[in-house]
DNA sequence: ATATATTAGTTGAACCTTCAACTATTAATG
DNA sequence: CATTAATAGTTGAAGGTTCAACTAATATAT
């Protein structure tokens, strides 16, 4: 009895878009055990930037994955928990910790790429470029529009 | 040094889809606050079928929201603590539970409207009616070869 | 009818997210 | 230089998600 058909349709978008991130991400950790991997979706985004940032902190690790400092503080205990990653105490700032990878961390990162590939192949299958590029677009207004306050 | 750029703007899509399903939420659950209301995006859409169909079941509610069992059951724990539903045993399979709002959940569902209405004209600002349904439609398609294994 | 399989919902464990409060360190200001 | 601000990261609490295992009840199949 939402008589409010544009508000129906707004809460049907946004579970929508719960629930493509719920299945994507479970998509992926599934193609991840299925190839005898043990990584989450978001322990394989903040492993990105370490990989491509050696000593990269916190801080910046935050900025490039678009996730609040206290999840990638639990994202890093998780990953150092399974020698993942160690975290480094800056020299200068000792307020920064610095985080690198350890060999285990590096080898696992590299065995995820094609399970990434895979799993993005397999979203998008059917779909144009064009049709990517265009909810990439829209997304980012979205976001700019959340982010501007 | 991820080489492979396709690779990598999959990755910030996946991380765009994330941050816009978080701070949308967010921005729901403040906007709630700043009314005075007290209640998350997940109880408000699980709310919303109970009050078009009082006496639905959990199964129904996990179909209607596009959530797991375990899920709906934990956020029906939480809106029975917080006495804006009740559960109801089904008389004739005692397998199912149907859920019914109280006087308070009612309320609640109709003061959360507004802020509802309020959040989503914040969302698209400057967005046209295309550009939505541009990013239902492929979001849709990514959920039917989500769902379709 | 009886054994078997399905279904609805719950529970515990592990992980991720947000908020608010906190520590420790560095930066800015008078 | 000493006080005050801001910054980087951590912690506890509460909520949400998934998996796997479980209970209880209904459906199916010989």
């Amino acid at each position: 009895m939402i008589k409010n058909n544009k508000l129906k349709s707004d809460i049907n978008l946004g579970m929508l878009i719960g629930q493509v991130h719920r299945l994507s991400t479970k998509k992926f950790v599934q193609n991840s055990h299925n190839s005898g991997l043990d990584i989450s979706m978001d322990q394989w985004i903040v492993l990105g930037p370490i990989w491509e940032n050696e000593g990269i902190s916190h801080k910046e690790i935050s900025e490039y994955c678009l996730k609040d400092k206290t999840s990638v503080t639990r994202i890093i205990d998780t990953l150092e928990k399974k020698n993942l990653v160690v975290r480094v105490p800056d020299q200068l700032d000792h307020r920064v910790k610095r985080v690198v990878l350890s060999n285990k961390g590096k080898e696992l990162f590299l065995q995820a790429i094609p399970i990434m590939e895979l799993t993005r192949d397999e979203l998008r299958d059917g779909i144009t470029e064009q049709d990517i590029e265009s909810l990439r677009s829209v997304l980012t207004k979205i976001y700019n529009n959340l982010v501007s306050n």
